[in-house]
DNA sequence: CATATATATTTTGGACTATAAACTAATGTC
DNA sequence: GACATTAGTTTATAGTCCAAAATATATATG
């Protein structure tokens, strides 16, 4: 249902629809910001006013006129705030400080050296790496808008701290981060890492602009984030997107899910090597094996040529069940697998996009290459505290 | 992008969250409105004297009171206006005509002697059922709000009169209803059947106050409507929603929409005949094959046994599908073929969703009956113009 | 039956909003 | 220097919701 609405929400909705705008835009003036919001000149000198009073928005210098006042020039101060992302993988936790503005401004990893981490200890390695990164680059603690946390697995009501993750594939079953929020002192909001990848494509990369669109991400597992109405799909309970997991085989291979049939089982990375040498010979090294298939494929080798087609295919395929349900405008195919396909075999992926969708949504979707590189976890995740800052506007050290 | 808001539209939010309120629940009072809504006493004085005052709200009566002032009785007054919802099948075209609140006043079928009905006959006869709906209930066309149009296949910008209807599947390829809107001289609008039936669903149907859920109709064919923050998800240019068309096999059954392997050739009907006798042996009276196959079922013929327990097991994995990407509260099966199956079966049928889904999701997820009957397409098409006129005002005569 | 109590609705006054229109500021052109 | 042009600010106004006070109308109770 709708919500009630009142005079508040007004200002609010027009604050966040300028603030983002500054945020993306990076330098504007104000008569820029009235003719792309549409909102009156008076408004934004109001609006504006009250962003550079709190000390948000800076006016730093001129734009040349050719007749007329020079617009004066603004950006969003990217020392007004800070934020930190994190990149939870199974084998690595990278976490780094960004500036209100996005820049990333420094960055730690730390790798596992068994599997199966468990949350604590993730929650632990996050918390010293913030605090590394705090003292080295001296920022004050009550300037921190928050911690947004990429992690794999089902993430239930990202919003709230106390977020719940499903995780069964890394052998986490319910765990939850409020402790590390309350350890750390800044608001913590957790994400799946193909979501928070999204948002990043959304803000920065290919996805930049569309309305309706979504991010396939195929590394050795499949995971994908949606975006509908300019806006990040989750559901119910968030739970929403898990395109990795739905089936598109009735009798398909067994999944580490524990079921079969998945995408990530048919098209991701390991799944498309084991159907090219029939066993498991590269587990565990997957971008060597990956690279040996593309070897042979150059080479002409008839079984390479058959796996990677039929990889194609069956991608297309379950990029195409998206198109009907969703009918994007735009499909950003990414992920260090995806983006191979992607890049050495566009035409193909993007014909067999075609193929298995309907007509009118498949003629209207446009198949891209993913843009941002591995930092997109990173960088999508600390767009969560900003995303709530812009819309909430709550100052760092009263949130 | 989110919109710029002013003043006005805080109005017009309020005024429709009202209203609507008023159109579903029948009968209310101001009291409750307003703790149902969460606007103040004096802001639902204001708005429903506006309503009263323009006619489509009236003072009925009063609530008995246990102790102070009585509650004034409202209710949305049914010849306020009128509103025609129709059912464009393959085979019959059936038109209503309907009251403000939705009540069914009148109603017109007429059958197809042949196949491959054109849409310009189809809006001939929807514009005869009209003028003779019109004639039979005196009514003032001046007051009708509109028409809704419930027709198979994929609606582009159902918002607009002269949406593009693409329906591959009785013939058409791209038709507009344009036309029909300037004969018939009230505005006309456009949706899938199964859109309209998850409309009408989630109006008055088992889907009453979900915020997120899902209709899947299961015919000789396969749609399904989606349900998410409480409004009927379109995507890009509205073809979304296509769950019939998305692939569930990588080699399955020919489809008629010339692909393969579709939700809709694999759970329908026909398929699941086919796949009990081997051949099309009840093409065009299914309704009577399925009968046939129920009895052979309920006499334990291990044939029958085996095709609906396929079925079953197969119409969860579709479901399922859907439960991964769009994480829904509920469920709503129907459909003839489909209310059969949920009917019968319905513990196999939840079981099946549940084991093919993510566990989370999967437990969220609940798996119903469908309520409405036959008749929800055109109840469905019918609330497109009354959901207009709740969220715009505008009145007919002035639209 | 007078009074207290309870609930529903309306009236009043205040706090906020956006915006049109008038106004000020700064630039380039002739 | 007069004028046109563009940017941004100020002012006046109309519209919005809401808290609080006022009013209306019931039941309960001694």
């Amino acid at each position: 249902m709708a919500k009630k609405a009142s005079v508040r929400d007004v200002r609010r909705s027009n604050r966040a629809l300028l603030l983002r705008r500054l945020v993306l835009a990076g330098e504007t003036s104000r008569s820029d910001l009235g003719a792309a919001t549409g909102l009156s000149a008076a408004t934004v000198t109001n609006v504006v006013a009250e962003l550079i009073d709190e000390g948000t928005v800076n006016e730093t210098g001129f734009l040349n006129s050719a007749g007329g006042r020079r617009r004066v020039l603004l950006h969003v101060d990217p020392d007004a705030a800070y934020v930190f992302g994190s990149d939870v993988s199974e084998s690595q936790v990278t976490t780094c400080l960004f500036g209100l503005t996005l820049t990333r401004l420094a960055s730690r990893a730390t790798r596992f050296t068994g599997r199966r981490i468990d949350p604590a200890r993730v929650g632990e390695i996050v918390a010293g790496q913030v605090a590394e990164l705090l003292a080295e680059a001296a920022v004050d603690p009550a300037r921190v808008l928050g911690l947004g946390l990429g992690v794999p697995g089902v993430v239930e009501h990202p919003a709230t701290p106390d977020a719940v993750v499903h995780a069964d594939v890394i052998g986490w079953d319910t765990a939850g981060f409020g402790w590390l929020e309350a350890a750390l002192g800044i608001p913590v909001l957790v994400d799946n890492g193909a979501k928070t990848t999204t948002q990043a494509e959304s803000w920065y990369g290919s996805a930049r602009g569309a309305e309706h669109a979504i991010v396939a991400l195929i590394g050795d597992g499949a995971g994908a984030g949606i975006i509908t109405n300019g806006r990040l799909y989750r559901g119910a309970s968030s739970g929403a997107g898990e395109w990795g997991h739905t089936k598109i085989s009735l009798t398909g291979p067994a999944c580490r899910c524990g079921s079969f049939g998945c995408v990530e089982s048919i098209v991701g990375a390991s799944a498309v090597l084991r159907s090219w040498r029939g066993a498991d010979e590269f587990a565990g090294r997957e971008p060597l094996g990956v690279e040996a298939l593309l070897d042979a494929y150059r080479n002409g080798d008839s079984a390479a040529v058959r796996a990677l087609d039929e990889a194609t295919q069956h991608l297309g395929l379950a990029l195409a069940n998206l198109v009907n349900l969703y009918n994007p405008e735009k499909i950003i195919v990414g992920g260090w697998f995806g983006d191979l396909i992607a890049r050495d075999r566009p035409e193909e992926l993007r014909a067999a996009v075609r193929r298995f969708s309907l007509k009118q949504p498949g003629e209207q979707a446009v198949v891209e290459r993913s843009q941002l590189g591995m930092d997109a976890v990173t960088l999508g995740a600390a767009t969560l505290p900003v995303d709530r800052f812009i819309e909430t506007g709550l100052i760092p050290s009263t949130a």
